[in-house]
DNA sequence: TATTCCGATAGTGAC
DNA sequence: GTCACTATCGGAATGAG
């Protein structure tokens, strides 16, 4: 990947997975492949690339705009399984965050509505947005949470519930009311405060990710020593373990 | 001169000749200090200072507006001198000219009406307008010689010759009428050619600057051979060499 | 909304 | 219209059987 070829996504799609990078591979499964991001905007960034089954084929999967101009149902299909392969792959996220970082944060799972690269790419990605290749406004602006241009999986999903006419409108996808979404003020997802440079907002996004760091680690230590307390308790007597364990699942400290 | 003093001009132009660094100061008057200028944005670059002297003060030297907003005589006196005093600095020019590049070429000689740096200071320069510190579109439309944001010190002296009402409309020197032109397209002074980019301009300067060279370099060369020529012509007679001297006279080569 | 390179553009700070 | 520094903005090229 060390040029800029725009078909590679659709290149990855028609791959059989060993005939991936096993570097640039994370999963796969029949309906997808999942590579890694080249330029990750957060510290995980995977991308889910749809398949072709039939009976839709390589051209029904250009962009999203493309899917959702096919058949109304094979066009959701597509998107459900798009949504099973990337819970998965939230699995294997959460787990590495876990292992790397010790403890986890919100994933979000979405796609571009303008998208440069070719073939339809689902976006998984951490919600930290603060890493070597998170360079300009667009980049940031399109994977805000709330801006607009950053379609949630769960948001498109949801257009199949609404009326003809809503969903009608929404497939359209077009350009212009997207594109001067990526030219808005720098605002923090987490605080809502604005920032004038890159190297500010930067700034503050790795000042709020320590925090969220010191605050969750904070949190595991506390339900780590209230399950040890418990586990004391439990060598007491023989139904305290188990009051102990309801009462962490209904309410989690903080 | 290692940092930007915006007084400094104005430093020099109340300071002895002896208080300036040699390699600052290039000639002075009883009227004036000409400095060279620190960023020159042609091969040769000198900066006229006026002199404060009486009925005027260092307050009435500011700049060229404050400067025409005195008394009308006074403030055409001080032009007048800055006038001789430009002509007695593009004499060294032009002598340094033949000394370092065996011909001579234009020179301007004029105001800015926006000036940054403070107190009122007449550029003297070579018609090249291509060194290193030529760097950016506002430096080189500042002296584009018919652009209309360089004002020529002839032209402001035509000012005083007008009507009142006419001389009262230039001498307000309005910054809007100005501050425009500064952001016009790249145009080449000798050949009006626009450029896109200032590497480009600059290139095309160099360019044109050789021709001008090879051109000047060439023509002096012909009356050099002419000159030749009529001295051995002289030499068969008395008269021969009045005539030819006469010749180039009148009508210069080209 | 691929990146990278080049260059123009804009704001600031200098003391 | 002082410069130098930082950062943004804007276009064009990019690979190659």
């Amino acid at each position: 990947m060390s040029f800029p070829n725009l078909t590679l996504f659709r290149h990855y799609a028609e791959s059989v997975p060993s005939a991936i990078p096993k570097t640039v591979l994370k999963t796969h499964t029949d309906n997808s492949v999942t590579v890694a991001d080249a330029y990750p905007k957060s510290l995980f960034h995977f991308i889910v690339l749809p398949r072709a089954l039939p009976p839709l084929d390589i051209s029904n999967l250009k962009d999203l705009r493309t899917l959702l101009k096919c058949d109304r149902e094979q066009a959701l299909q597509v998107l459900k399984r798009l949504d099973a392969d990337a819970e998965a792959v939230r699995a294997i996220i959460e787990a590495e965050m876990v292992s790397k970082y010790g403890f986890k944060w919100e994933i979000w799972t979405g796609f571009h509505p303008l998208p440069s690269m070719e073939h339809l790419h689902l976006h998984v990605l951490s919600a930290d947005l603060c890493t070597p290749a998170m360079k300009i406004k667009k980049h940031y602006n399109s994977f805000h949470p709330k801006l607009g241009f950053f379609l949630h999986l769960e948001e498109v999903l949801s257009w199949f519930e609404a009326t003809p006419s809503f969903y009608d409108m929404k497939r359209a996808l077009t350009p212009r009311q997207y594109e001067d979404r990526l030219k808005e003020d720098l605002m923090c997802f987490k605080c809502d405060d604005v920032f004038k440079t890159m190297p500010k907002l930067k700034e503050h996004l790795q000042q709020e990710w320590d925090r969220m760091a010191k605050r969750e680690k904070a949190k595991l230590a506390k339900k780590r020593k209230r399950e040890e307390e418990a586990a004391a308790k439990a060598g007491d007597g023989d139904d305290g373990n188990v009051k102990a364990k309801k009462c962490e699942t209904e309410s989690p400290a903080e």
